[in-house]
DNA sequence: AATGAATGAGCTTTCATTCAT
DNA sequence: CATGAATGAAAGCTCATTCAT
C-alpha cells in the first residue's frame, strides 16, 4: 500500500486514523468495525481499503505513529537535562506528560498488548524507550548517585507507575508530580545511606 | 444460571474455566472461540451452554474466581503481619507472588481492562484490594512512617509495577525483591529525611 | 474439516455437493457464490461451511468425486476388454458415455482447466486416465498393431474430441459410434498399409 | 464506444488488449480485476473508461480479435489448397501453427467457453470456421474421398483434437505433425478399403 | 485524455447461540 | 446431560464503475 497521496489524500489517511483511534481506544480493538468508523466518517467502505490494507494495518499504522511520537518526546527532555539523574526525571516526566495528555494512545498500547498479533510491533517500538531510560539507570548506577540494581528492570518499574496512573486517570499536575517522586525514590533507593531501610528485607 | 451441579458437574466446569483461561490468556477473548473451547476438551457446544448462559458469563466468571483468590492471598499476608510498614511489604510481596504464579491470570486482567464490558466487573474486583492496599499507606502516613502523599496513588502505583513486571515476565525471586524494593523506597519517600531529594522538583 | 458426520449429515452434503455442481455447470464458479447454493437449498450460511471449509473446497470435492468415478467406469471397462485395442476402444467409448452421461462434469473440469488453483488437481486426477490410455496404445505399437507414434499425445487426442463433443453436444448414440470411429482410425493411422495415405506430409 | 482515435489512442488501446490478454490467460477472467490491468500499465482507471465500456467489453474485443486472426490464417491457407483433402489438411495445419503461436488465446476461447456471458460471442466466432471445415468435409465425402460421416462432427472432432494438444503443451513441429496425421486418418476413416477395421463396431 | 479518490453492492467467511434428537 | 446440525447477523474485504479535478 505504498501509494502517492494528494493533499486531500493525505488528509483523509489522517482523518482516519485518529476516528479509528478513538473508537479503538473507546470500545476496544475486535468490537469496532470498519464499517463503524467509515460510517462515522460518511464515507464510503471502499476509501478505508484506498488508505489501509486492512484494519489490522491501520491500527499499526497508528500505534506506530504514537510510539514515535512518544519517543520523540521523550528524546527531547533527555537531550536537554544535565547529569543522569536529572536526564532520568526529565525522561520520565515528559513521558508521564505525553502519556496523560494522549490517554487514548496509553489504551491503544493495551489493546496491543492484549493482542498476540500485536505485542511485537508494540514491543519493538517500546523497547528503544526502554533502552534509553535504562541507559540513564545504568550511568546513574556507575557514578554512584543510585542504588545497585537491574537498569532494565528499573526502566520498567517506572513506565508500569506512569501506565497505570494514566490508566487510573490519577495523572493530573499533582498526579505527574506524585509519580515522579514515586518513581525517583525508587530509582534513588538507599544510595547514600548507611542501612538499607529496615522493612526491605530479601525473600528466603 | 444457577443450576445444581454433581460433582462430576462441578469437575466439567472447573475443566472448561481452566482451559478457557488457558486459550483467553494465550490468545485474546475475541480471538478464542466457543467452538474451539469446546473442541479442544472434545465435549459437544451443548456443554458449555448448560454451564454457561454465554462466552461473556464464563470470562467473567473466571476473572472473578482469579480476583478472589488474588484477594485471598494478600489478605492473609496482611493479616499475618505486625506494623503498618510491614503488612504493606507484606500485601506488596504476596500480590507480586501471586502474580507472578498466575501469568495467565493477569493477562485475563488486562484484557479485561481492554474490554468495556468487562472493565466495570475488573473495577469492583480491584477497588477492595486498592483500598485494603490505600488503607494501610494511610494508617502509616499518620503514624509518620512515610511522606504525606496521595494514597490511593501510591496503592494504584504499586500495582503499575507489578502488573508491568510480570508482563515482561522478570518477576523471578530476584525480580520481586527488587520490585519490593523499588515499591518500599518510592512508599517511604523522604520519611525522616529534612530535605528532599534535590532532583525531585514540582511542575510549575 | 473431518468431521463425523451422521446419516443426515452425509445426505446435507451430499445434497450440497450436487446442487452446487449444476450451479457452477451452468453458471461458472466465480457467479456462483455460497449465498446462491445455500438458498438453493433453503438453509442458513453456516451449514455451508459446517461442511466444507470453502467454496474452494467443496468445487475440489466435487472434482475429486467426478473424476474418481469416471475413472472407475473407464477401468471397468479396460479390464473387461481382451487385446490391446479392444481395451483402447472399451475404454474411450466407455468415457464417451460417462461424459455424456454427464455433461455437467465435463464443464466443471474445464471450469477446472480455467481456474489457475484447480488445474493442479484436474491435471493429477487426469494424469491417471491419460497413462491408462497411453499404456493401452503404447502396447497396441508394440504388437505393431497401430502405427508408430507418441503415445501420450493420441491419448491425449482422443480426449480433445471426446470433450469437443460433448461440449458442443454432439454426443448421442450415433455421436459416440462416429466419435469412436474417427479416435479408432486415429489411432490406426497407417498400419498395416504400405504406404501412408498421399496427403499427409511433413512439416517442412 | 466507438470512439475517434489518434493514433496515440490506437496504440494505448492495443497495448490495454495485450496486457490484459496475457493476465486473462494467466490468471482467468474474474481473477484479473481492471485495477491490476491499469496499474501493469501504470495508468488511472479513467483510460480503461476511455477505452472500453467495462472489463466485458474488453474480453470480447480481444475475443473477436483473436478469432478474426485465425479464421483469416485459416481462410488464407484453404485458399492455397487444391482437391478437398488437400484443403482440409491446409486449413487443419494452418489453425494449428496458429494455435500454438498464441497458446495464450487459445486460453481466452477456454475462459470464454466458462462463462455463459461469452459463450454465445465464442460460438458464433467459431461457427464460421467450423461451417468452412464441415463444407470441405463435406467435399471431400461427395468425392467419395473419405468415408461418409457428420461433417459438423468431424470438424468438431478436429478441433477438440487441436485445442487439447494445445493446452496440454504437445504442439511442437512433431506434434503438429501428428495431430495433423491423427485427424486425417480419422477423417478418411475406412475410405477405399472393402471393409471396416474389425475393432471398429457400433453401439448396441 | 488522464488522474487519484470515492462508491457501495456483494462477496466469502466467522461465530455466538439455539435446536432436535 | 450431551451431541451434531443449523441459524443468520455481521464481519472484513473486493472490485467494477463513476466522479471531480
Amino acid at each position: 500500500m505504498d501509494r502517492r497521496l494528494t493533499r486531500r489524500g493525505e488528509e483523509r489517511k489522517r482523518q482516519l486514523m485518529a476516528f479509528a483511534a478513538q473508537r479503538f481506544a473507546d470500545n476496544g480493538y475486535h468490537p469496532t468495525s470498519v464499517a463503524e468508523i467509515v460510517e462515522g466518517l460518511g464515507v464510503g467502505k471502499g476509501v478505508f481499503y484506498w488508505y489501509f490494507d486492512s484494519k489490522e494495518a491501520l491500527f499499526l499504522a497508528i500505534l506506530d505513529d504514537a510510539q514515535r511520537d512518544l519517543r520523540r518526546r521523550q528524546g527531547d527532555a533527555i537531550r536537554e537535562a544535565g547529569d543522569p539523574l536529572e536526564r532520568i526525571e526529565a525522561g520520565l516526566r515528559a513521558s508521564m506528560r505525553w502519556t496523560a495528555e494522549h490517554p487514548e494512545m496509553l489504551r491503544l498500547f493495551q489493546l496491543a498488548a492484549s493482542e498476540a498479533g500485536f505485542a511485537v510491533e508494540l514491543h519493538r517500538g517500546e523497547q528503544v524507550a526502554v533502552d534509553e531510560a535504562a541507559a540513564q539507570i545504568a550511568e546513574a548506577m556507575e557514578a554512584g548517585l543510585i542504588a545497585q540494581s537491574d537498569p532494565v528492570l528499573i526502566a520498567q518499574a517506572m513506565i508500569g507507575v506512569m501506565h497505570r496512573l494514566v490508566a487510573r486517570r490519577l495523572l493530573d499536575d499533582a498526579g505527574i508530580d506524585a509519580g515522579v517522586a514515586f518513581c525517583l525514590h525508587g530509582v534513588l533507593g538507599a544510595a547514600g545511606t548507611s542501612a538499607p531501610p529496615r522493612h526491605i528485607s530479601a525473600t528466603g
